[in-house]
DNA sequence: GTAAAACCTTGACCTGGATCAAGTAACGAA
DNA sequence: TTCGTTACTTGATCCAGGTCAAGGTTTTAC
């Protein structure tokens, strides 16, 4: 990204403790958001009270585009999980800057295309696979995610990832409750798909993981 | 859109039948495509066959736009559901206008913006309603999208919506089962909220199907 | 107009996972 | 290190909605 230092040249910083509600839905967005440092959550509330995580982006990811392009409200929320220093991109300035810089409008409609597709997988697992599916899938993609970032291949140890999201967390991210999530834990354990050490998962049978989350009963 | 007649330029036009295979998950997109005439359905199959619709768009509507922008492959399939006319437009030639025309490029970020907001409340209505209340959704949102269409006001009439697909695609769009759909139809008509001939559906009450569709027991 | 096919309804049954309740483990502050 | 808080686990119970099976209705094609 070269176009990186305009962008940060029309940016807000703005520091946030964990649990601060960046914006809500049904808000009017007058711009968007970078996660600089921290972790934030997009989600939804049911008229319950219960939540559905959307996303959860770290430092360098985008939230909060859709009303700059659409002109309406924010369909979700988002929140702080930890403390957290937060980019605000005002929209006017955002969209001079993009009507003027092709190569940005098209990193924009990538980033979205992305989002679409993580979309796409969210409805597949909420609606075509069950919980232990969904689980599998989701320390799957952990591990992917880890590899990617630090490709140095590490030969012979057991492959783990560490979880980046309390599990009550995790619970609402995957469709679930904290108790669903502990109980099929303990039945991956019990296969010996995996180890479980708090927040630490060896995973003892990739090829069993990779089975159960796809055709996935447990 | 005043792009539209550039757009024409550069698209081929393919008729196809009722439940032809536009494209598959996983296929590679080298383009996209516009609804001539018709209506097509985006859905994912899960291992055992089962399908989720993410979409169902008639004449003017685009899909399949995610590869073009993100370079992967389709993250959905496509099919007809009734004879169409569908466009299609080729990726460099698309890219080619897009890049030098700022106009075109927003228009296509509110439309992606659009569907992201779209899949914001599938999640949601998968996620965090119950069948009752999802259904009720979709009848409030058919209606809706008729008020919008033909806004002359019908002072003085039963409001009714013309169910524009089958009771077996529509359990496969709000993740349920025909016979489902068809018990809970049922239910709503006991509950005085609707009259249901065919295809037809008469709302009795407009409120108590509001009320279903948001906080919703049945 | 009639037959075949596709679609829809209804009943009986079953199960994944939610909820409620109570205990246990991990973590942060003093 | 200990206390208080927050996070997690485990057990018992319950129910929304899925599945299977059989019958009814609507649409399509000739």
């Amino acid at each position: 990204m070269p176009q990186l230092e305009k962008i940060q040249a029309i940016a807000i910083e703005r520091p946030f403790n964990k649990g601060h509600l960046i914006f809500q839905e049904g808000d009017t967005g007058d711009g968007f958001y970078i996660v600089n440092t921290g972790k934030i959550k997009v989600f939804k509330l049911s008229f319950e009270g219960k939540e559905q995580i959307l996303h959860i982006y770290g430092p360098g990811h985008t939230f909060g585009e859709v009303p700059v392009f659409e002109g309406k409200n924010f369909p979700a929320s988002a929140m702080t999980i930890e403390d957290s220093s937060i980019l605000f991109l005002p929209r006017d300035k955002f969209v001079d800057l993009i009507t003027t810089t092709p190569a940005l409008s098209m990193n924009m409609l990538a980033d979205l295309s992305k989002r679409l597709r993580a979309f796409t997988i969210q409805i597949e697992n909420l609606s075509l696979k069950e919980v232990p599916a969904r689980l599998a899938a989701y320390i799957l993609t952990l591990f992917e995610e880890k590899k990617s970032e630090q490709p140095g291949s590490i030969v012979n140890k057991t492959p783990m990832v560490t979880l980046p999201i309390s599990k009550a967390q995790l619970a609402n991210l995957i469709g679930t409750t904290p108790e669903t999530i502990s109980r099929i834990f303990k039945k991956m354990v019990d296969a010996q798909l995996i180890e479980v050490k708090t927040k630490d998962i060896f995973i003892t049978s990739m090829e069993g993981l990779s089975e159960l989350s796809e055709s996935g009963r447990l």
